[in-house]
DNA sequence: TCTGGGGTCCTAGGACCC
DNA sequence: TCTGGGGTCCTAGGACCC
């Protein structure tokens, strides 16, 4: 156990709605909600004028929205957000070495991997100011709440205890009846359920469970979970700060407005989830060899299916392969609020593509998938089909029929939905884009037959015939 | 107008092998 | 033919965190 209160946990205040702020000083001093801003969005963050409001973060954007009508409401901007984060960050590890993000806003920091041993709570406070005063100039202004004790446990529950803007310094040796009086809840880990449970065993504070014995403990809450939280309501937290934690899993998933019935229409959702993951595992040099695909229900009910391959991948169209079948597989009747697609045992090396082969071998799929047949073909648009516009952007279509087509535009490289745009289906500004799934024999007019005629180019481009159903003309 | 999106970790059961 | 234990891998679901 340390003797010195050197871990340090870093928050940044209300950090999102505190970036807005920043950026837009006509925000600042008021309330600020940045989450979903859609009909079925949640609060990410809200600023602490928001607050005062009863508005809180995973609250409904609608609740929200009804406590405090005149607050600003915007979408998250996840870029600015982690180029602020890395500056953030920067500044920790200047101080030290050893620093372990745990989100956008929030980190630990050893002091004594930077060579500081034997330090007093003024020694702590002092380089805990400096820290935060170092944040907030490289950030433009941002504030963080410091905490500091002898282990991740106490650092993490001391930066809460004075918020925004506070240090809390634990002295050594005094953890055990700092966390007495507090609520089981306090305890990372501890959520409703397990709260509940514990209850029921008439534990509610930590001095409750400073009582129970081991292995009661575990028989309340299982085996893992009880031998940890007996060693945290104990202070006997000895877990060690780690800089580079490796990716487990890496997904992406949507809720859409209304739910989604239509099976053609959620294949090519699934398609583009597919290879917005792929993006991802390439530009982080990883594959892996389960891919998952996660359905919610109308009633909020989740579902997984999930298949491991033989060997990792991170080919757009392998993961969108096996998603596609899996979402076959799954029960999508009274629709799906949620779609998403994720790869997991993850590896950092790419096995060559002869796996691929044995584990389509007993589930044949054709390499090249077309979307399944349009429902309303005299439109002229499918589901999942690129389209361009001069003013909006690329995007693709989400659903048509009776003479309009509806487009939902998104950047490839963003991975939060843009807007959603209705167009006549003569609209001349709607241009579709080159597209290898276009039936040939649809070639009637001159975009189809350019359309075939890329289709062959891209085949071209493509020796094994394998080109993405969905997305090729994407940038 | 209920309930996001990105994750991590754990449990439990079945298959399969020794 | 019956009875078994242990280990590992896979799948599905759940709790939890920010």
């Amino acid at each position: 156990m340390r003797t010195d209160p050197s871990i340090l946990h870093v928050d940044l205040d209300a950090f999102f709605a505190a970036v807005e702020q920043r950026d837009k000083p006509s925000l600042r001093g008021k309330p600020v909600v940045v989450g979903g801003i859609g009909l079925r969005g949640v609060v990410s963050t809200a600023s602490y004028e928001a607050r005062k409001y009863g508005v809180r973060s995973a609250m409904s954007t609608a609740e929200a929205r009804s406590r405090c009508p005149h607050a600003a409401y915007l979408g998250p901007r996840f870029e600015i957000y982690r180029l602020t984060s890395q500056a953030v960050m920067a500044q920790m590890r200047a101080l030290s070495p050893l620093v372990e993000p745990l989100s956008l806003d929030e980190a630990f920091v050893d002091l004594s991997a930077a060579g500081l041993s034997g330090l007093t709570v003024e020694d702590v406070t002092a380089i805990a100011e400096d820290l935060k005063a170092a944040i907030e100039e490289a950030s433009g202004g941002l504030t963080a709440s410091v905490g500091a004790g002898t282990s991740k446990l106490i650092a993490k529950i001391a930066s809460d205890l004075d918020k925004p803007n506070g240090v809390v310094v634990v002295p050594a040796g005094t953890e055990a009846e700092f966390l007495a009086p507090m609520q089981v809840t306090v305890i990372p880990g501890v959520g409703p359920a397990t709260a509940q449970r514990l209850s029921m065993a008439g534990v509610r504070t930590v001095a409750d469970l400073q009582q129970l014995d081991e292995e009661e403990l575990v028989r309340q809450v299982g085996s893992a979970h009880g031998t940890s939280l007996f060693r945290l309501a104990t202070a006997s937290d000895d877990r060690p700060v780690v800089s580079d934690r490796e990716t487990k899993s890496v997904s992406v998933e949507d809720t859409f407005e209304t739910d989604i019935i239509d099976r053609s229409l959620l294949s090519a959702i699934g398609d583009r989830m597919a290879h917005r993951v792929s993006e991802r595992l390439q530009k982080a040099q990883l594959s892996g060899r389960t891919v998952t695909v996660k359905t919610r229900m109308h009633d909020f009910t989740t579902h997984t299916r999930s298949s491991t391959l033989a060997g990792p991948t991170d080919d757009p169209r392998v993961i969108a392969r096996v998603a596609r079948r899996l979402l076959d597989d799954s029960d999508i009747s009274g629709g799906i609020r949620l779609l998403g697609v994720g790869v997991s045992s993850l590896a950092d090396w790419i096995q060559d593509d002869l796996f691929t082969e044995s584990e389509t071998e007993d589930t044949p799929i054709d390499l090249v998938e077309l979307p399944e047949r349009p429902r309303d073909r005299q439109v002229g648009y499918y589901p999942g089909q690129d389209v361009t516009h001069p003013q909006y952007g690329d995007g693709w279509v989400w659903g048509s029929g009776r003479g309009r087509v509806t487009v939902r535009f998104e950047t490839a490289a963003s991975t939060s939905p843009g807007p959603v745009r209705t167009f006549a289906v003569d609209d001349p500004d709607l241009t579709k884009l080159l597209h290898q799934a276009e039936p040939a024999e649809d070639a009637e007019t001159t975009e189809d037959a350019e359309d075939a005629q890329a289709a062959r180019s891209t085949e071209a481009a493509h020796p094994s015939g394998a080109a993405e159903s969905i997305g090729v003309a994407r940038g």
